[in-house]
This record gives structure tokens, C-alpha cells and sequence, in this order.
DNA sequence: TCGTTGCTTTACCAAATGGTAAAAATTTAG
DNA sequence: CTAAATTTTTACCATTTGGTAAAGCAACGA
């Protein structure tokens, strides 16, 4: 009665949701927002364009379903990362969960990026509303690490950037690090390239 | 005679390549490859879609100029490193080098971001010609200095990408950045944290 | 079995978009 | 100053694209 939508959805709505929303990540990330068309979507999801539209209500807002529903699996290691453990293993912990989700899910990780390129313009409301107050509860704890003592003493937010960057580096320029690579598989070197490179970076000095 | 376009451009065709070159790098880096149109472009240049066209061939055509155009000034920092020179220095002044271009330039960055995100489609032979050689021999003169003991060993390549990721983070990814420090300066921090974490990586173990 | 509801198709449409033809205006060279 | 060359405008056009209306079809409860 308050619920504007209280139907639960029929097995064919959830079939043909999801059939949607795999197509359009396809097709948002590879030709990103502009690029994509409701055709190609369709077409993907093998429906029609007028069935799809029965199921959404518009390229819009088939876009922002798929990115908002993504942002939960994105920030998940993030959450998990546990205040009460070794500094620098639960962080090296996260590098290795965000790089195992670059060479996973690269698709997720490029329509990401690519509505961050254009300045999240159909993201921000989630951004406020999910991403912010985790990054802001994150970067104080790795900050009560550091005055503990038990990390060295860097800033928790380009701590942050370093990390999502690096990793979702293999994801987003993906065909350039292959092609620069020779095509050989990026993965192991990058395991233990930043792995390296975290550990030395978080490694407070022992005494 | 053999030159099919030895017609030397005229101060007008100066002018309007330039203008509508700088419109294009706005409204492509804004809305992407496929949102782009060319009304916006001709628009921002202050010309009409046809007096564009009378410039340029098309949008692909406008789209892969400014790209290759601007491939020299991004490559340009990497050419400069110098297989002579102090081998923490000559990086960790690329570093420098790179982010003072992220932050002077994310237009361009973001540019090149979506061409990659996509696949470098428009791109490939460019790559091929003028980035891949480049890459291979800076990757070699990284592993000389390795094995002269002059670096920390590391993977050359992989290091690259963390430079050019962590860097370019702060132009592609720039409104969240932004957004998560509450629309502080990033140019400082990021230098900061930036030459620390390379500096600890690179610096050989002290005997 | 019948009617209601939910799903799919067919047939469209208006706006946007990349692009062209050719006339008009302007600049430049002699 | 004039004629040729260059540049700009006006008037189009075909295709693509996001989206709609409404009829047809299928499923399901009573």
C-alpha cells in the first residue's frame, strides 16, 4: 500500500533484467556511454528494442541500474578491510583483492573508469551517498595504524589512490599493457610487482 | 611534385586547425569518442559544421589529429629519461614530470584514457610505431641500471605502468579525487606521497 | 474455460547527427 | 583593380537513434 512497488518480480522479469544489464555492460564499456546504442543492447540481450524498454525505462536508466548495482561488488574489499588486523598484511590484502578484480572483471572496472573520465556526471548522488563516508572511515583508520605506530607514516587518501590505480590500471589500459607486454599474461608480474612495491611503501622501520 | 599536399597552410587554416583542434580536445574528452558531436565541436570553435568539414574530413578525422598530435608531448617525458644519469633521480623526475602533466593537462590525459579504455581502436598503428619502441628501450636501460646495482631490482615494465597509473590517476580520476579530499589542492600530496612510495621502491639496498 | 494480467512484436516517429552541394563572400596574387 | 583562389554560409539529406502506441500473444488464476 506505501510501496510504490510492491509486485515481486516474475522469473521472466528476472531473466530478462539480468540478460540486459550483461549486455550492457558489454556494450557500455566498450563503447562507452555516448557510443552505446539500445540496438547494440538489445541485439546483445537477444530482445528487441521495444521489449527492452518494457523493462527499463530508458538508456539512462538502464546505465545507472548497472553502475549502481556494481558499486557494491567495487567498494566490497574495501569494507572488508579490518581495522583490527596487521596493518600492512590487511592492506596488502586489498591490493591483491582490487587486482584480482581488474584481471576478473575488467568490463566492471572500465565502465567505471569511463564515467569517471567524463566527471561522473550519472554517479555522484551514489558517490556521496556510499563511497565517501567508507573512504573517509577507511583513511582514519589506516591513520590510527600510523599513529600507532604499526605503519609507516603516509597519507591514508594517496595511499588509497596509489592502490586503486595501480590495480585498476590492468584492468582500464588492459589492451595497452597486453600489447606492451608482448601479450604475455600481466597477472603474476603485477602480483608480485605490487606487492613489492606496497610492502617497501608500508613497512614502518624496525627498531 | 611527389608531396600530394606540398600546399604550405595559410595563416586562416592555421588559426581554424588550431581552434577547432583545441574545441575537439574539450568536447571529446568531456563526452567521449562516441558522444561527441560535431555541432559541439563546431560550436566551441566558433565556426559552422560545414566550415569544420571544410578543415577536416570528418570526426574521425579531427579525433585521430589530436590524438597523434598529442602523443609526441605525452611520450616526450619518457624520451627525456636519460640512461646516463642517476638512475633514482632520472625516475623519480619522471614521476614529477608526469603529474605536473596530469595536473596541467587532464584534458589530454583523459583523452588518451578513453582511446585506451575502448580498446585503441582508432590508435593502434600509432601505438605500435611510437610508443612500443620507446617502451622497450626504456625498459632495457631500466634493467641495465638493475644490473649495475644502481636500482632495487623490480620489473621495469610493471614499473612503468605504476608510474604512469598513479600519475594519470590524478587527471582521469580527478573529479573523485577531488571529491574524496573535499575539493583540496591534490597537487601537493600527491607529489609527496607520490615520491616517497617511488623512492623506496627504486633505492637499492644500502651496503 | 474465460478473463485478466503480463510479455512481445509490429509499425511508427521526431530529433539528432554526420555529411554534402553549391552559391555567396572574402582574401590574395598579379 | 581585377581575377583567381580560398573560405564561409545556406539549404539540404540520409541514417541513426531514443522512444512510443497499440495490437497480438502467452500465462495463469478462478
Amino acid at each position: 500500500m506505501s510501496d510504490p512497488t510492491p509486485k515481486k518480480p516474475s522469473r521472466i522479469q528476472m531473466r530478462n533484467r539480468r540478460l540486459i544489464l550483461d549486455s550492457a555492460l558489454d556494450v557500455f564499456s566498450r563503447d562507452g556511454y555516448g557510443g552505446a546504442t539500445l540496438d547494440a543492447i538489445a541485439n546483445g540481450a537477444g530482445l528487441s528494442k521495444p521489449n527492452l524498454l518494457y523493462y527499463f525505462d530508458g538508456k539512462n536508466e538502464i546505465y545507472v541500474t548497472l553502475l549502481s548495482q556494481l558499486l557494491e561488488t567495487w567498494l566490497d574489499p574495501l569494507i572488508e578491510l579490518n581495522p583490527d588486523g596487521d596493518p600492512v598484511e590487511e592492506l596488502l590484502g586489498y591490493v591483491r583483492l582490487k587486482l584480482d578484480m581488474a584481471l576478473e572483471l575488467p568490463a566492471e572496472s572500465r565502465l567505471f573508469a569511463g564515467e569517471m573520465l567524463q566527471g561522473a556526471p550519472r554517479m555522484a548522488e551514489h558517490l556521496k551517498d556510499e563511497l565517501k563516508p567508507l573512504f573517509d572511515q577507511k583513511c582514519k583508520a589506516i591513520q590510527d595504524w600510523i599513529d600507532a605506530g604499526r605503519l609507516a607514516p603516509i597519507d591514508p587518501a594517496h595511499l588509497i589512490f596509489s592502490i586503486w590505480s595501480t590495480t585498476q590500471h590492468y584492468a582500464d589500459f588492459g589492451v595497452q599493457v597486453a600489447f606492451l607486454l608482448d601479450n604475455a599474461d600481466p597477472a603474476k608480474g603485477a602480483q608480485q610487482h605490487l606487492e613489492q612495491m606496497f610492502r617497501k611503501l608500508l613497512q614502518p622501520i624496525q627498531q
